[in-house]
RNA sequence: GGCCCGUUGGUCAAGAGGUUAAGACUCCAGAUUUUCAUUCUGGCAUCAUGGGUUCGAUUCCCGUACGGGUCACCA
């Protein structure tokens, strides 16, 4: 087989659906896989749809994503322009060959006869359909109206009898009656061509091998099938994806707020923590790791593991899956991104960074959860005391108070305020005492955060506040809990 | 409504005519742990439904229900 070529056409309209970025993923990977190309094609041709700097949002998307393209409006290739705009002067010559085979036809009907026609269709009950009344048009009504310059639009013309059958490389092959397939326009009256026969054409004029796109194209792809034949062109490989739906019903849409590639970034999520979860819907890997690099990707990426049934987007996954990547993260790349979100709530100057980032890092799922997290260090929130009672760490108000009275002399004496002394100090407390870790860590973690999660334990979060905030927190808490 | 497609746990899903029906996320329980978290271990499903084929079907076929898609001079 010859070299496989694969392509994304995306309408530049200022947004990456995340439907959209898996298609491209999984055109990328298909490509790559074999070690074919990718190809980036710009279907601009809806001026009504134009959005300035909406190109530039596919490009950086992509990039950013590492779906590096082969040929593309930007790079070039050999079969451009790659900005369907560019393309417009072939499309006529093309209808018209399909006129002289005799599979495509003149329509000079007005608007509003088709639409008077549809209401007539639509009163009695059936399906809106062209009624094919410029189909069998003399020669010389032709060659009339064209003189005259009656306005007129080029249709396909579809067989009257028979099936067509076309195969998808997911679906298997599907087979339709002619009968239901409209004659549909290929080229309109301004000459410009309509989506799907550009499609077809641009497709064949770039040598494209294999077509993933979305599910809703599955219904034209006889007609597609049709033209491919009337050229006497060889069809793709069809590769139809179902659609990303946000639940049972209801397609994930762009006012859910998280339907966009852009949204996710704005949410915290990594961008190969997404890339790396839409893998996932609707595609199922071999084996029983979900983790993959682009790279892994590439070499895991099979078309029999591609699902049939449409997949509802999970933020919680995502969540989960960009926690490991968090995590993965080495820690000097963890600190480097985090520090920012940490000194939108920490402003103080004296603490140790590393030491928290330390702490932080195995806590975060989300970059964007951190400015809560450490919101407590440069004030103590007012808590509750319930906060102490842990049935676990088989602590109580009691105990806790206990304990702390217990904890505070003992930091007070430290003179060495690090994470190794204080750790040394309370741990041969502990001991003295004869108890679980917990029912003297834990009330000592309370005190100082007043919170319920926080970044670290009572020792970490000691060492991080430093011995003047630490021992007067504790205080707070003894009073706190004297009082009840 | 016509046509096309789909239906395995709360979600993503693997799977094969006869299996203890994978794995991941969530949830629950427990263990470690410098307490929460992390990490680790364990627990939670008869595969929409009716009929047929078969020694045997969740897996093949047909119907039903439910869901999605599509029926533009939009892409």
């Amino acid at each position: 087989m010859s070299e496989v070529r694969t392509r994304f056409a995306p309408s530049p309209t200022g947004y990456m659906h995340i439907g959209n970025l898996r298609t491209a993923l999984y055109t990328y990977l298909l490509a790559k896989k074999n070690g074919g190309k990718f190809i980036l094609r710009i279907e601009d041709t809806d001026r009504e749809r134009y959005v300035d700097g909406a190109v530039d949002v596919i490009y950086k998307t992509l990039r950013d994503c590492g779906l590096n393209w082969d040929e593309g409006p930007d790079i070039g290739g050999d079969y451009g322009p790659y900005v369907q705009s560019e393309r417009m002067g072939m499309f006529k010559d093309y209808a018209e060959e399909l006129v002289k085979k005799g599979k495509a036809y003149y329509c000079f009907c007005t608007k509003e006869r088709l639409e008077e026609l549809a209401a007539v269709q639509k009163a009695s009950n059936i399906s809106p359909m062209y009624d094919r009344h410029c189909r069998n048009l003399s020669k010389e009504e032709i060659e009339k109206n064209l003189a005259e310059g009656v306005p007129y639009v080029i249709r396909q013309a579809i067989p009257e009898e028979g099936s067509t059958t076309f195969h998808d490389e997911i679906y298997g092959d599907i087979t339709v009656e002619n009968s239901i397939l409209d004659d549909q326009i290929l080229l309109k009256t301004d000459g410009m061509p309509t989506y799907n026969f550009a499609n077809v054409v641009d497709d064949h004029t770039m040598k494209i091998t294999h077509v993933v796109r979305g599910n809703e194209y599955l219904s034209s792809a006889p007609k597609y099938n049709l033209l491919y034949e009337a050229f006497g062109w060889e069809p793709p490989m069809y590769i139809h994806v179902e659609h990303i739906m946000k639940d049972a019903q209801h397609k994930l849409a762009k006012r859910d707020g998280d339907a966009s590639f852009q949204d996710l970034l704005d949410k915290g999520y990594m961008t190969e923590a997404i890339l790396n979860y839409i893998l996932l819907l609707g595609w199922a890997p071999k084996g029983e790791n979900e983790i993959f690099s682009l790279d892994e990707m590439v070499e895991a990426f099979d078309l029999s593991g591609i699902s049939k049934s449409p997949a509802i987007f999970d933020p919680q996954k995502l969540k989960a899956i960009n926690a490991h990547y968090v995590r993965a993260l080495p820690i000097e790349k963890f600190t480097e991104i985090a520090v920012p979100y940490i000194r939108e709530t920490c402003k103080r100057e004296d603490v140790d960074l590393d030491l928290l980032c330390r702490v932080l890092q195995p806590r975060a799922e989300l970059f964007t959860d951190i400015p809560e997290q450490v919101d407590f260090i440069d004030k103590l929130p007012e808590y509750s005391t319930e906060l102490y009672v842990n049935k676990k760490m088989k602590t109580t108000a009691e105990t806790s108070l206990d304990a702390l009275k217990k904890i505070l002399p003992i930091l007070e004496g430290l003179s060495d305020f690090t994470q190794e002394k204080i750790h040394d100090a309370l741990f041969a407390l502990i001991e003295r005492e004869g108890v679980k870790n917990g029912v003297i860590l834990f009330p000592l973690r309370v005190a100082l955060s007043g919170k319920q999660f926080t970044p670290g334990g009572g020792v970490e979060l000691a060492a991080i506040l430093g011995k003047e905030d630490s021992l007067s927190r504790i205080r707070k808490g003894i009073e706190l809990l004297s009082a009840q």
